[in-house]
DNA sequence: TAGATTTACTGTAACCATATAAAGGAACGA
DNA sequence: TCGTTCCTTTATATGGTTACAGTAAATCTA
């Protein structure tokens, strides 16, 4: 048996399919069935099966996974188009809110079983939205699919990228017109009922909502507002124009907002659809005097870690940020193994309301 | 001129070099030479290049990244090594301390502007320190080189990475003894010395080091501990064990410390490393009813975000995150261009002490 | 039993941009 | 005429995968 002969020098001295080929004596071609399970379609006989694959496992073969990319069109690469990373110096307001949800969202979809043989690239649209990664340098090239993470400002532009061919599921919620990727969110609408809801429930009548400034827009808070407005219209109580209201979450704006606030003292309830402004909500409180749940109740959204550690501790939505990274990982791995179609709809998080001390006086 | 006959289908309609190539009548080699202006090393006549350049135009010819990196073996990808994406999470005193610094490093190397042609892949090890990257799943077959983040937990593991092939920059500092890699940091130590030497020369004497429990090992912690050190050496002052404490840094377990510690009273600074555990000391301090700076003293460490909005403000040693991850970029990508050679070596970030309120009264 | 079809197995070439070796041809000197 | 140098261009290898083709044996059809 002949040696065999390199006729150029090789990129490195790593062992290649042609080595255990040239090995076996048989194709390359072969030795990929073999090595890939793909005996079913392409049935190989038993000796050089096994010929195969000890070659590989004593040369020690490991495939190179740009070729393999070059040919399959799959990378086993998954994007991530988050809005801004550095949430927290974008929006300084809320510290920790988003920029901690950045993390657990990353982290549960690392920490996916399915993940595991895929990589995570990160890609920060900014100003920049699409243009990046579509034109200039196409980096959809080296991706299989892309989830797409909270969408909180216009994305139209962003539907350029999803296509037949490029799967893209949607963590977080647009408005349900434009959805025409598959997506995955808690349904805020009706949360944002429940949690008002609740304040109706334990008594409450003049119920303030309270609007970050800076984010009014963007749907989520539309959403938990509609949803407040659902619960005060189904229990027969009025929308006040003056019980909601936008207000720049900062701790001296919110004590000098409450402070200056006229009727406060008719007011039983404060809605905030995001934790963090709860909590200021309740020091400002807290140091005009106001007992919290007696004089005033104040529900949050979110559930945060803030929300246990306020006192009172608060009561909130959860948002099961694990869970929706998890249900949008699963629903990418199976497009992509074609086991489920790619099309549009919304996948609802099912949670749950949490009743903390700040809306209902503890008996512990 | 005969029309290009499709032998065999094609994975998709993309213009590739091979239609150009057909298209200009010369081979694909020469096209690529042109369009990646290798032209001093392959000089191609002038007609050409124009006829070249103008067919890949028109053809809207745009290379697959993949077929790319097979023969140049450089994927334009680079890693992010980080210990815990979700470290707010995984160590909850610490709110919003390292997963805000976190969103900050990506931010910077992202934004960095020669990162442009460049991608970001995520990697959290957490208990696989580097087996999931080097062994399984081989996944540096597809980086560049990497950046490893924050070595909080021991990283003889990680040294099986670094190698001559595959440059790591090392994004914070190790223990100087094990320095392998090229290392970007600021001076801990030297700073921990500033912020200690700054309360001496306002006055104060009984200076306590106060060391939050969970990451008292840790390095950084080490090396500041070490300037409270020098500093109090430099100035004649005694090292007392008392005065250097652990604590755990939750608010409840803070103020109980300092309420049940003896000779708080004569003692008139606290340094703390971290500015959480400042705040939680200014919180507790000022529920004492001690007066900030009159009758202690309080500094912090890294200059976060929090600092500024303490009351009173928070004295700290500024750690310049971008710049320090702009500057791991830098070296990286110089390294990957061959401009400067891999070699270890601490690359130290200077920095600036902040003096703020609570530690020399302000008169404004 | 000849011929057609199926089955079991294997091989070839294309995929793609790029790096390297090498080749073709002209110009020049010996 | 032969070698040498220079300029420009081509051929081929790189890598794993896969559409397609092929071959020989087995089974089926008539």
């Amino acid at each position: 048996m002949a040696p065999p002969k390199k006729k150029r020098r090789r990129t490195s001295d790593r062992v290649t399919l042609d080595d255990i080929s040239r090995y076996c004596n048989v194709s390359k071609a072969t030795v990929s069935r073999v090595l890939n399970d793909k005996l079913k379609e392409f049935p190989v006989s038993e000796e050089m099966i096994l010929k195969v694959k000890n070659a590989a496992q004593q040369l020690g073969f490991r495939p190179n996974r740009l070729a393999r990319a070059v040919r399959s069109q799959r990378t086993n690469l998954i994007g991530l188009s988050i809005f801004h990373i550095d949430y927290a110096s974008f929006m300084p307001d809320f510290l920790d809110y988003e920029s901690q949800a950045m993390g657990k969202f990353v982290n549960a979809i690392l920490s996916h079983p399915g993940f595991e043989q895929y990589d995570l690239v990160i890609h920060d649209r900014r100003e920049n939205p699409v243009k990046p990664l579509m034109t200039g340098d196409f980096k959809t090239d080296l991706l299989d699919g892309m989830i797409y993470l909270t969408p909180s400002e216009s994305h139209t532009e962003f539907f350029q990228v999803a296509s037949q061919d490029f799967p893209v599921v949607l963590l977080g919620r647009t408005s349900s017109s434009e959805l025409k990727v598959p997506c995955v969110d808690i349904d805020n609408r009706k949360m944002g009922k429940k949690a008002v809801e609740h304040l109706i429930d334990t008594g409450r009548r003049r119920i303030l909502m309270l609007i970050p400034e800076k984010i009014q827009h963007i749907c989520c808070v539309q959403d938990r507002l509609q949803g407040y407005k659902d619960a005060l219209a189904e229990h027969q109580l009025e929308i006040l124009p003056e019980l909601v209201r936008t207000v720049q979450s900062l701790p001296e704006t919110v004590l000098g907002f409450l402070q200056g606030l006229r009727g406060l003292d008719e007011i039983d309830a404060i809605f905030c659809p995001y934790d963090e402004l709860a909590e200021l909500c309740i020091r400002s409180l807290k140091t005009m005097g106001k007992r919290i749940p007696e004089d005033i109740a104040v529900m949050g959204f979110d559930d945060t870690a803030i929300a246990q550690h306020t006192v009172p501790s608060l009561s909130s939505v959860r948002r099961p940020v694990e869970k929706q990274a998890h249900e949008a990982v699963d629903l990418l791995l199976k497009i992509l193994k074609k086991e489920i179609p790619y099309e549009p709809g919304f996948h609802e998080i099912e949670t749950t309301l949490v009743i903390r001390e700040s809306t209902v006086k503890q008996q512990a």
